[in-house]
DNA sequence: AAACGGAACTTTATGATTAAAAACAATTTG
DNA sequence: CAAATTGTTTTTAATCATAAAGTTCCGTTT
């Protein structure tokens, strides 16, 4: 019933390991110096330092910490479970990966006990979660408690395309703009290249389609430097690289497909041709958003 | 230390209206039709039910249910506090408040412990709340705990303003090509008429400009009917909206301005001009930013 | 002046407790 | 006897309290 000690163990076992180094009469640094290395607040470095004390790997009396003997592999303390890293992302892509998997149907009641069991998160945190995909319209609060999905429908998915059209138009327009030594020439050259090495191997490679997709169109919002752009590509490439994983029909296709539409798009750009550049874009965004639309579908039917 | 029962109390002199109307002798309907009627669930309705019996307004045996006597208004129950409505928008507001008229500095860590016991509400209510905040940008989450704000920096003011840039004059682009019968033609006519009232009385009125802005500037983003858009139209509005609030400068002939600018956008989009409002809506917005500039600028000044 | 010791305070995770909802079974009524 | 209503039980979820971990700030020591 309190917060968990990872950070405490975690120090722990990073001064066991700077013991070890030193040999049995070495001094261990100040406090500070300690903190600052391990990243964590000094009381956590003297709570791990009265507990060397407590089992004799150190002797400390006021600025004096001397190691009285090396430390063992049993003195250790176990880190159990993962617990490692961020885990909101983790859980963002879990539960996405849930909701598209299991094909949770829209206006679903979310039950936060049960979610919070499945994917092995405290309550709350699951909550805080909810809250922070609220924006975004895929969930709802109900006016009496609880939460409702409201998921993947036709209406969201037309939407979040036209979003996304209006976003990525700008963006375009920005990139015919840009200054000649702007690094954007450099990427967009780079992954021209790449755009045509696969085109080589598309029947062998067509799975890779998916990244490259993802690696150019980040690169021309890119050159928008705006934070609420960035925003909210990040949720829209979510959302489309985890659709285009779940339907698999008819990929490799849609995929040569798409490489000519970048190239184009690639080429006006590139010839500083605004209106051929957004007429391209806009001939992408299309065929982008009827994908997603016939995965939809598809997707209810099966 | 349990959930509050707001809910039942409310639920309750609803009953007790129920059985005001009645006259004595009078029955009420079966329990699922009141909770169907009051939006709860039946617990909550025999809850009543069973409290009335206790206070002898009501005999209640199996399914008849007899009204005895006419309730006062004594018997009613407290609902203490506001607790009514959504506070989520309450404590929007109050942050906001709190945010500008202080003048917090960007980067000023948060206490949620001393926020939540400022405004009243549970913290963890609060940790909500800032999380819903955290895609906007507005605040960051700190690694070690606890929250940063990240607060309206000049940075900030300028892509909020870009960004909204981009949705407007696609709000634009899509107004000139309303049909004719679309409802868009008739408010902003209406909204027309009422920018000449105002600018015939500009030097009594011209506080009132600030609502009829935030409704024109509703109206055109309304013709795109889009859940994302609206979503940002509100954050983008509250801003502006609390900004322009403090800012009192030059109020007058700044608010002057802004009617002869909307009125040209206006003119624009009922000739159906598409060059023409797309340059009317580019200037407002140029001159909308740069207001926002100056005024967090003489903001951190003052 | 830098490092330490300690206390006060915050954050965070979990229990306890109760309200409310939902599920289920039994009963009545038309 | 089917549908509706009621009686009962089980789950779910909102709130507060609590306790531990961690941070920060203070004065003190070296």
């Amino acid at each position: 019933m309190a917060r968990t000690d990872v950070r405490f163990r975690r120090a722990y076992n990073r001064l066991i390991e700077l013991c070890g180094a030193l040999a049995p009469g070495g001094s261990l640094p100040s406090e500070n110096a300690l903190a600052a290395e391990f990243g964590v607040s000094r009381t956590v470095v003297r709570a791990g330092l009265k507990r060397l004390v407590k089992v004799g790997i150190l002797s400390w009396d006021g600025r004096e910490k001397t190691v009285l003997r090396c430390p063992e592999e049993r003195d250790r303390l176990a880190l159990d479970g993962a617990a490692s890293g961020d885990d909101m992302e983790e859980l963002e892509a879990r539960f996405l990966d849930w909701v598209l998997r299991f094909d949770v149907p829209a206006g679903t009641p979310l039950n936060v006990a049960q979610l919070s069991r499945d994917f092995g998160v405290a309550p709350h945190r699951l909550q805080e979660f909810l809250s922070s995909f609220t924006p975004f319209g895929l969930v709802e609060r109900r006016p009496h408690g609880g939460w409702t999905l409201l998921g993947f429908t036709r209406d969201f998915a037309v939407e979040l395309s036209e979003f996304r059209s209006v976003l990525e138009l700008n963006a375009v327009r920005h990139v015919v703009n840009a200054p000649v030594d702007h690094s954007i020439w450099r990427q967009l050259g780079q992954i021209r290249g790449e755009h045509l090495a696969l085109k080589e191997q598309i029947d062998a490679k067509f799975h890779d389609f998916s990244k490259l997709d993802e690696r150019f169109h980040t690169a021309l919002n890119s050159v928008v430097r705006n934070r609420f752009v960035a925003e909210f590509q990040k949720v829209i490439s979510l959302i489309f690289h985890y659709h285009y994983m779940w339907d698999k029909t008819d990929e490799r296709r849609r995929n040569a497909a798409a490489i000519e539409e970048h190239l184009a798009l690639i080429d006006a750009l590139e010839k500083r041709d605004a209106a051929a550049a957004e007429e391209a874009a806009r001939g992408h965004l299309r065929t982008s958003m009827t994908t997603l639309l016939s995965s939809l579908r598809d997707h209810q039917l099966g």
